[in-house]
DNA sequence: TCCCTAAGGTTTGTGTTGCAAACCAGACTT
DNA sequence: AAGTCTGGTTTGCAACACAAACCTTAGGGA
């Protein structure tokens, strides 16, 4: 029920967000990764980075794990429930795609 | 250059922000669509999808015309610019995806 | 003619973001 | 001791999304 125009009302913003959906689909292709990887790729800035970071953590969507003693580093990685997420957001965006492209119905 | 997930850095907030992205998803596959009707497929307040609309019209996405006299009446149409940039926005989220499939290199 | 209502928007107010820049602190190196 | 690398936190600000209040024109009834 609902066209996926209206679909859309219910998209996560938080893993939406352009600089969020880099971090995750980089993530989903590989196991886990650590901040500086991260920060090379995106080409964010670490306090940006790193606040992008908290609000995935916040909602479960990445788990951050750093070692307590030795030199600072941080490694990141998706929750499965993080990976579900991500998966059903393009699903979504996917199928807004295909509605806009086959959807010559009714317009008045 | 750059990876597709450094290019995500450069992608169009205008479009992106999911209730627009449905705003242009409709009307990308018409020629043009009134206000209520874009209100009911979107399922947005009038408010709502004026002050989006205004937004587009001003990034010059979409073109907007009213009937002067007779009963208030706005037509909505995507302008060829905004035609492009829609496009290449949806592209742009495509080699993200497809990067995130494929891309298995040098995690250290 | 004068209200009344409804359609179709626009403006305003408010809380939330995203971001850059500045600051902080532990561990190694020299 | 000084410097650098790592991984952050905090602060300040401008932009944004949304809801709710407001405005305007058209037509209907008395």
């Amino acid at each position: 029920m609902g066209t996926p125009f209206e679909d859309m009302a219910e998209i996560d913003r938080l893993v939406h967000e352009p600089s969020r959906l880099a971090i995750t689909s980089a993530l989903s292709s590989c196991e886990s990764a650590d901040f500086l990887f991260l920060q090379r790729i995106t080409g964010l800035s670490k306090g940006n980075l790193s606040s992008h970071l908290s609000k995935l953590e916040k909602g479960g969507i990445v788990a951050i794990s750093k070692n307590a003693s030795g030199p600072p580093r941080t490694t990141i990685r998706l929750t499965p429930a993080g990976r579900e997420v991500v998966a059903e957001h393009w699903e979504r965006l996917t199928r807004l795609r295909d509605a806009a492209r086959d959807w010559t119905a009714s317009q008045e």
